[in-house]
RNA sequence: GCCCAAAUAGCUCAGUGGCAGAGCGCGUCCUUGGUAAGGACGAGGUCGCCGGUUCAAUCCCGGCUUUGGGCUCCA
């Protein structure tokens, strides 16, 4: 009986019973098999070997389909377990899944592998794709599953097998010497596999339980071809090129130090952009109606106890005791605002209130989790809580979206990504909260015109949430701000508004910031800007260069003109060629240049040099402070 | 917290069981220059901290500290 199958073009082919993509691609046209990683058979992805069905709809994928890199990566993870085992027999393995950019394979060592041993492998590994191996698949029972993997050796194969859920098919690839657990799809053959690096290895535990097994993880990347593999490469020097720990040693923005672990010391530079963020957010906040407010940072462990971090968030904080009394550094700013507004009756007529904090935070992050700027254990948010009615959330919420966006696209984050997530199992308060609560913040969110996904279930258990993450100049996401619905910490406060009506109602709580952490963003900005700050936040605005010690004189007036006018300028009064000057002011990324020399201060000029534009030619003196203001006015990227 | 790795001049890094090294930076001098590195000389170190082995430790061993890579994106 012959079957037959629709093609993406329509077309209807008949083949054999029994045919397989192979058979399918050959028949297309030999090139295309040559092409060919695998199939899409009523849009899942399978081998191209599998037995094709009467009647469904199959395309052959190629390099040209997204869903093949999975494929070739996938493969090349089993490619690195079957060179594993061949050097290291008694290596047992253990997962080896598809990551963005790339896979890992974990493997349980008696020694971890070292760099050596990864070039090893990685020989191994070409070895086996210039033999060419067919990959081919089998499907099992369970009952043979565990004893084969049992007889293997492959402890945790056989666990795997054993909590796989009842009814799902039970699959196996073999490719040569190597078998391994597998749901697949793969490559026919090791041969399709040429673009591969192995990259590091790092410890990880099984099934990510620190209980259980450590395992040596292998971490590695594929490609279609060895050119975009070296593009992939390149990138990743590139990153690292940005990392804001090498560029903040080297700009002179910040320093760690073992007496403060995971804590920055801010260098002057460094303060000059941190403080320029919190100028920025506070004269938002006046547009915005926000108040700033100031508030402690030890407190009494009976408040944090009225809040609930006492109980839920004990473990990240710092705790000390004075006069027999137990105070706790604050970790968030939020119950010291629900003081601030119990300090007084309030009327619905002023609501919505909106206090700001950009108050020290400190919290306690296990030692080995903590990374440069990005995670510290004391840091500072663009932090505020907006007391307001329920039915004002939406309003609330809509200017703070519109506000949100404004602030991302200032620096330059164009492409943002917005994440709601609605009610957990475990909650507080009625479903008709959460139904108004939700609904505001995705009727706002639709309003503004705002695309988003939903996380259902992964709201804070006293509200729903809605989280901001924007993609840097090399498409990393970053998670930035977020907006939090909170209908839990008010009450336990015991804060009221009496209504119009006369009776006394709970202020509904929003939670947001938008820059997250000072420090974080800064860490982030410094990579997305690879540390050539926008001129409204670069430490250093203009190098004033003279080329000879004759015009030190004019070039110290020019200084003292931009220091009256609020221009950060530094004076480079070096002995040095004015070439050296250049490089140098060049490196630390200073936005202009100020060329001085015989002809400059005859004419009461400056040369001015931009730092991608380069030399923009003599001007007058006050024509460059009036562009270089209104740059910094508008905030120019 | 756990695993692996690193820690040597301000920075980047080399090196050795027996006097501590380079480049850049820094200082002084010569040079006074025109849009990405002029030249000479010089200063600078408890080789992260504590202990052990040794005639001798920056180096070998142990502990500690800090930093870095990671610790489910589930066959």
């Amino acid at each position: 009986m012959p079957i037959s199958v629709r093609l993406p073009d329509d077309s209807v082919r008949e083949m054999p019973d029994g045919a397989t993509g192979t058979d399918l691609a050959r028949g297309i046209s030999p090139r295309l098999l040559d092409a060919a990683f695998a199939i899409r058979v009523d849009g899942a992805v399978q081998d191209l070997n599998s037995p094709l069905k009467d009647g469904s709809k199959v395309a052959v994928i190629t390099s040209k389909d997204p869903e093949s890199l999975d494929v070739v990566r996938h493969s090349t993870a089993h490619l690195l377990a079957q060179a594993v085992q061949r050097l290291f027999p008694k290596v047992k393995v253990g997962i080896g899944p598809v990551i963005e950019d790339g896979f890992y394979y974990d493997f349980l060592v008696e020694k971890f592998f070292t760099p050596e041993d990864l070039e090893a492998i990685e020989a191994e590994m070409r070895r086996i794709s210039e033999e060419n191996v067919p990959v081919v698949r089998e499907e099992l029972e369970r009952e043979d599953a565990i004893q084969r993997f049992g007889a293997m050796g492959e402890p945790f194969k056989v666990e795997l097998v054993s909590e796989l859920p009842a009814g799902v098919t039970i699959s196996g690839y073999r490719q040569g010497d190597f078998y391994d657990l597998c749901r697949g799809p793969h490559v026919p053959s090791t041969g399709k596999l040429k673009a591969f690096k192995l990259l590091h290895t790092a410890a990880a535990y099984w099934r990510g339980d620190e209980k259980k097994a450590q395992l040596c993880r292998v971490y590695g990347t594929a490609f279609h071809t060895q050119k975009e593999l070296d593009e992939h490469l390149r990138r990743l020097e590139e990153a690292k090129a940005r990392d804001h720990r090498k560029l903040g040693r080297e700009l002179g923005l910040f320093s760690f130090h073992p007496e403060a672990p995971a804590s920055p010391f801010f260098h002057p530079k460094g303060t000059v952009i941190y403080n320029e963020l919190v100028n920025y957010m506070r004269q938002n906040y006046l547009r915005e109606g926000y108040s700033e407010v100031i508030t402690p940072q030890a407190l009494d462990v009976s408040m944090w106890k009225t809040s609930g971090h006492y109980d839920k968030y004990q473990e990240n904080m710092y705790f000390t005791e004075v006069e027999e009394k137990e105070y706790a550094l604050k970790p968030m700013n939020c119950p010291t605002h629900c003081l601030i507004y119990g300090t007084g009756k309030h009327s619905y007529r002023d609501l919505p209130i909106r206090y700001a904090d950009f108050g020290r935070l400190h919290r306690y992050e296990r030692s080995g989790v903590t990374q440069g700027l990005t995670r510290v254990r004391t840091f500072c948010q663009d932090d505020a809580h907006i007391y307001c009615a329920p039915e004002q959330m939406k309003v609330e919420m809509a200017s703070f979206f519109a506000f949100i966006m404004d602030v991302y696209h200032t620096f330059g984050f164009e492409e943002i990504r917005i994440q709601l997530s609605t009610r957990p199992e475990k909650r507080l308060g009625t479903d008709e909260m959460w139904d108004l609560a939700e609904g505001s913040l995705a009727d706002a969110l639709k309003e503004a015109g705002l695309a988003y996904t939903i996380n259902p279930g992964d709201g804070a258990f006293y509200g729903p949430k809605i989280d901001f993450s924007v993609l840097d100049a090399l498409k990393r996401p970053w998670q930035l701000g977020t907006l939090q619905v909170d209908y839990s910490m008010p009450s336990r406060f015991g804060l009221t508004y009496v209504k119009p009506d006369g009776s006394e109602g709970t202020p509904v709580m929003l939670h947001r910031a938008i820059l997250g952490s000072l420090e974080r963003f800064m860490g982030i900005l410094i990579e997305h800007c690879a540390g050539a700050f926008p001129v409204w936040l670069a430490p250093v605005q203009a190098a004033i260069l003279p080329i000879t010690d004759r015009v030190h004189d004019y070039a110290k007036q020019i200084q003292s003109k931009a220091m009256e006018l609020g221009i950060r300028v530094e004076l480079d009064l070096r002995n040095e060629k004015v070439n050296a000057k250049i490089r140098d002011a060049q490196l630390l990324k200073i936005p202009y240049m100020l060329v001085l020399g015989d002809r400059e201060a005859a004419s009461g000029q400056v040369s001015v040099r931009h730092r991608y534009q380069g030399d923009l030619g003599a001007q007058g003196l006050d024509d460059f402070f009036a562009k270089i203001k209104e740059e910094i006015r508008v905030r120019a990227r």
